[in-house]
DNA sequence: TTTCTTTATGTCATTCTTGACATATAGATT
DNA sequence: AATCTATATGTCAAGAATGACATAAAGAAA
């Protein structure tokens, strides 16, 4: 199975959806460390119920179109508890700002600050967002989040790492356009930033 | 043009490089931040050479087959500089260990506190791994350090961010390992965890 | 002598992922 | 009446990524 297979799986062990539902879930609770669109989802879920890890019933509706509502089967929560316990394949992180922080040596100092000054003021809004959650989390489900064997608790501890991620690099994103920024050619002199001499030379061994 | 073509261009433009080379770099020091495999190397060279930013030339070897040598073109830096200065689009970020932690309340305790201990101790290998290259760039690179327009800076500044990451990670870690770990339960009784009970209820608003 | 490792370059099939296309119901808005 | 949004489910083509297959030269080890 695939891994988005148990991304779902984990949805469905929690409750009941559609796969509309789980689109859904995946732009918001799973999204902190996980995505996929409907294109993915629905062939995904055929897959899952030809496997026999997951079921569906159609479910009528007035005033909507149905939906075919999916649960997970036992083989389905077996086969999600095995995998959950088993440690994951290390694959490079694949982090698009840090590889344009790897050339930012090639872009005027201003217009570096200004990137990773916006991008770090991103990476703090989330945070706030998570922070929000987090504070609701421990006061509505207190009583769930010193139990591991309770799923509340599984999602607290995702959005922890999610907060952690969201910190560390809004501190990182600070420090860099604080370096870029000050540290002009000038050191001090002209008042503006003048972009110039192209930096080639000094190529070895970075 | 692709993001693994910018990550390529960021290498060329500090030094010309065999694709060999290239493939070596995606697993040290660019591997902190993205990863590629020589299968995907060798063809996006050609594309970058076809698209004229880069150029090769063949250099012939005594004890070695020959190797084609690849420098960054004048178009090739100008294209990386412009890219290095917009903001990435925000994808969702992909954590398969985190994924397994949404689905940790199916797994017994112990089990669990294993996983993320030892997941706990590979982060803080990498990270003593990381401090150890960024305690011999602050002294080896010191003058460049402070210069954005030098490529170690950028260097360096992606190191910051891979150790602020792994820093994030392994505390996370722990954090979780001995929350799974010492709320078994029993709480206290049984001196072994015993899996049990398959958590079946309590399955709303997760 | 054979095998193994490192250097060195490539292809290919499969899978994963994205974005566009496609359809349909129903309420709300213009 | 027409359009827009949200719900709801799907397909398809193209691109990205992985892992296996394939070749080759030279030194080092068995």
């Amino acid at each position: 199975m695939t891994t988005l297979g148990y991304a779902i799986l984990g949805l469905l062990a929690r409750e009941a959806l559609s796969g509309y539902d789980v689109t859904q879930r995946m732009k918001g609770r799973v999204g902190f460390f996980w995505g996929a669109g409907h294109s993915q989802i629905y062939p995904e879920l055929a897959r899952l119920e030809e496997g026999g890890f997951v079921t569906h019933s159609v479910v009528e509706q007035r005033e909507r179109p149905d939906k075919k509502v999916f649960e997970a089967t036992e083989a389905g929560l077996d086969a999600l508890k095995e995998w959950a316990a088993q440690p994951p394949p290390r694959k490079p992180t694949k982090d698009e700002l840090t590889l344009k922080a790897y050339s930012v040596w090639l872009v005027d100092g201003e217009e570096a600050a200004r990137l990773f000054r916006e991008e770090g003021r991103r990476y703090e809004e989330q945070l706030a967002r998570y922070e929000e959650i987090r504070g609701w989390m421990e006061e509505e489900w207190a009583d769930d989040l010193g139990r591991p064997e309770a799923p509340r608790f599984a999602s607290y501890a995702t959005l922890r790492r999610g907060i952690l991620y969201e910190k560390g690099n809004a501190e990182w994103c600070r420090w860099l356009a604080e370096a870029v920024e000050g540290k002009q050619e000038g050191s001090g002199k002209s008042g503006k930033s003048k972009k110039k001499g192209k930096g080639k030379k000094g190529k070895k061994g970075a």
